[in-house]
DNA sequence: GTACGATACGGACCAGTGGTCCGCTTCGGT
DNA sequence: ACCGAAGCGGACCACTGGTCCGTATCGTAC
C-alpha cells in the first residue's frame, strides 16, 4: 500500500470544509464573491487547512463538484438505461443530456465556480474531456452523422452552466422548458441528415 | 453639445493604450496574466492614465473589443448581402456565425478575455444581448423553426471564444474545417423541421 | 506671447485575494 | 504514558485591480 489511511481530524476537517463551501457556493449569486477566508471560516478551519486539503482554489471546487456528481456518474457508468451503458446512443444521448442539464440547473452555482475556476479554460478539464469523450464515441455509433466530436462540443456548449444559469435566473425559464428546448435541439441535430451542400441551395 | 471634446494627450494616450492592450492580448497564452499595470508599461503612460480612460479593466478590453469589431458591425448594419440586412434569414444566419467565427478565431486571445472579463457571466452583457437578438429575429422569420431564442444562444454557444481557441489550439482544428463544421450544424438545424414528439420515435 | 482655469497625468498608495510557512497541537501506534 | 509523525491555523507574503491628489499640460482669452 503506497496510500496512506488520512487521519481523524483531517478527514472531519475535510468534510467539513466542503459542506461549509457547498452551502456558501449554493446561497451566494456570483462565486467570486466567495474566498478561501471565507470558507476556512465558515467550517471552523484555518486557511491553511483549506489549502492542505485540497491544493488551490480549484482543487475545492472541483473536489466538491465531483461529490455532488457521484450519483449521476454512477447511474452512467453501470446504471439501467436509459443513462446507463446498455442503451441505444439515439436514446441514451438525449438522456444523457437532459441529465446533465438537470443537473446544471440544480447545481448552477458550483457548476459557474467550477467552469469558471482558475485562469485555465473549462476545456483543458479531465471533466470537459470525460463528457466530450463520453458523447462523441456515442455519436460516432449514429450512422449519417457528421462531425460527431464536433457536434458532441456544440451541445456540451448548449448545457453551459452560465448559459443555463443566464436561461434560469435571468430569463424566467421554467426548468420544463428547458428541458425540452434542449431535447429539441438534440433531436433535430440527431435526426437531420448530414447536409449535401454548404450553400443554403436545394 | 453635452458632448466635450477629449483633449489631445487624453486621446493620444488612449490609442497608446489599446494599442498597447492589444499587443499584449494578442502575444500572451492567457489573458489573466496582463495586468493593467503591464498595460500602462507597454503604453509608456501611468496606471491612473488607463482607469481615467476605460473605466476599469473590463472596460478596456470592452473598448478594444469594440474597435477590432467595428468593420464586422458596419458590414452587418448596412454592408452588402450576404452579411448586410437585405439578405433572406436562411442565407444571412450562417453568414453571420461564419463572420463570427471567423473573427473569433483571429482575435481570440481578446474574445476570451472579453468573455471571462470580471465576474459577471458574458450573458449579462448588451453586447451578447446584440447579437442574440439579431439571430433570434432572423430565427423567428424561417418558417418552421421553434424555439428561436434557444436555437440563437445554441449557436452563439458553439463560438464561445474559449471552445473556439481550444479547437484551435489544442486540437489544432484547421481554419477551414472549423468553418465547415460551423456551417454544417447551422444547417441541419436551420433545415431540420420543427420534431412532432420528444421521445426518439418515428 | 502670456496668463490662467480646466483637464489630464502618474505613481505612491490602499484593500483584498490566493497561497505559503512554521511553531504548536493532536493523533494513534506501542 | 509516551513520542514521532501528521495535521493545524493564522500571521504573513506577493500581487492584483482600483483610488487619490499634487503636479504638469493643454487650450483659450487677451
Amino acid at each position: 500500500m503506497t496510500e496512506r489511511q488520512p487521519r481523524k481530524d483531517a478527514a472531519r476537517n475535510r468534510a467539513a470544509a466542503l459542506a461549509a463551501a457547498d452551502t456558501l457556493f449554493t446561497r451566494c449569486r456570483s462565486p467570486e464573491e466567495i474566498t478561501m477566508a471565507d470558507i476556512a471560516a465558515a467550517a471552523g478551519v484555518g486557511k491553511g487547512t483549506l489549502f492542505r486539503a485540497f491544493g488551490d482554489r480549484t482543487g475545492l471546487i472541483r473536489a466538491l463538484y465531483a461529490t455532488r456528481l457521484e450519483p449521476l456518474r454512477q447511474a452512467i457508468e453501470q446504471g439501467p438505461p436509459p443513462l446507463g451503458p446498455h442503451t441505444p446512443p439515439l436514446q441514451r444521448v438525449p438522456a444523457l443530456l437532459d441529465a446533465l442539464l438537470t443537473f446544471k440547473l440544480d447545481n448552477r452555482h458550483l457548476a459557474t465556480a467550477l467552469e469558471s475556476a482558475g485562469a485555465d479554460s473549462p476545456y483543458r478539464t479531465d471533466h470537459y474531456a470525460h463528457w466530450h469523450a463520453l458523447l462523441r464515441d456515442l455519436l460516432e455509433q449514429i450512422p449519417g452523422l457528421a462531425d460527431a466530436g464536433f457536434t458532441a462540443h456544440a451541445l456540451l456548449a448548449a448545457t453551459r452552466a452560465d448559459l443555463v444559469g443566464h436561461l434560469a435566473d435571468d430569463a424566467r425559464t421554467p426548468r420544463e422548458t428547458m428541458r425540452r428546448q434542449l431535447a429539441d435541439l438534440t433531436t433535430r441535430l440527431l435526426d437531420a441528415p448530414a447536409p449535401r451542400s454548404p450553400a443554403a441551395g436545394d
